[in-house]
DNA sequence: TTTATATATCGAAATGTTTCGATATAACGA
DNA sequence: TCGTTATATCGAAACATTTCGATATATAAA
């Protein structure tokens, strides 16, 4: 597990990605998921993820890249989608290095 | 306790900014405080920490005033000598804070 | 009161972040 | 194969951060 402190932080330091990270915590209750075209992959698609922002989805897709390069969710590619997840594993790694070093 | 996620999420992004308040966890290891002109204090002042840093004088003036905007310090005026110390109250409260909406 | 010291503020150059629209790529369906 | 849909990448404008040196302010010392 490698963390790189200093890119999770700047990851989170932008409130939009923050409240993409918050809203995967339960992407059923966030997301509009009827219809779902591969209903086996628990992720959310970035078009859901543009839906419910209302950013562009330039800026969504480059955000989920910053946040899956600071290890803070994981992509899994399915035909023209592409799921991401929370990565719990780094997340709470990184919950507790800072909770060391700050 | 009024806790401005964002204000403080963007102080501690600074990795100068984060070390410093890692630094004033141990003012006695971490800096050259013998001939304390105010022995009383137990902050640390500005002057001390340009010397640890390398940093500018004024860089690290304002790089104070960042992280005490943010709560994360608290400073005390002696003369002309400004002590700055952690403000653990806020820092464990962020703590909290960023692990449950995280 | 003049001078020295500590800190704060100002102005600016370089660099980084935010966010977009346009376009490229990849995968599916007819 | 051709058009459609989903995502990624590119280029750029606006804005923010980093960091400095110069200067202002506040306090103490001579």
């Amino acid at each position: 597990m490698e963390l790189d402190l200093d890119e999770i932080i700047k990851a989170i330091a932008n409130p939009c990605r923050r409240q993409m990270l918050a809203w995967l915590k339960d992407p059923a209750n966030n997301f509009d998921l009827s219809h779902p075209a591969h209903p086996e992959c628990e992720g959310v698609c970035v078009g859901k993820i543009v839906q419910k922002t209302g950013l562009s989805q330039s800026t969504v897709s480059a955000y989920m890249d910053v946040l899956q390069r600071a290890g803070l969710v994981k992509s899994e590619r399915r035909g023209q989608w592409t799921f991401y997840k929370r990565n719990e594993e780094t997340i709470a790694a990184f919950l507790e290095t800072i909770g060391a070093k700050l």
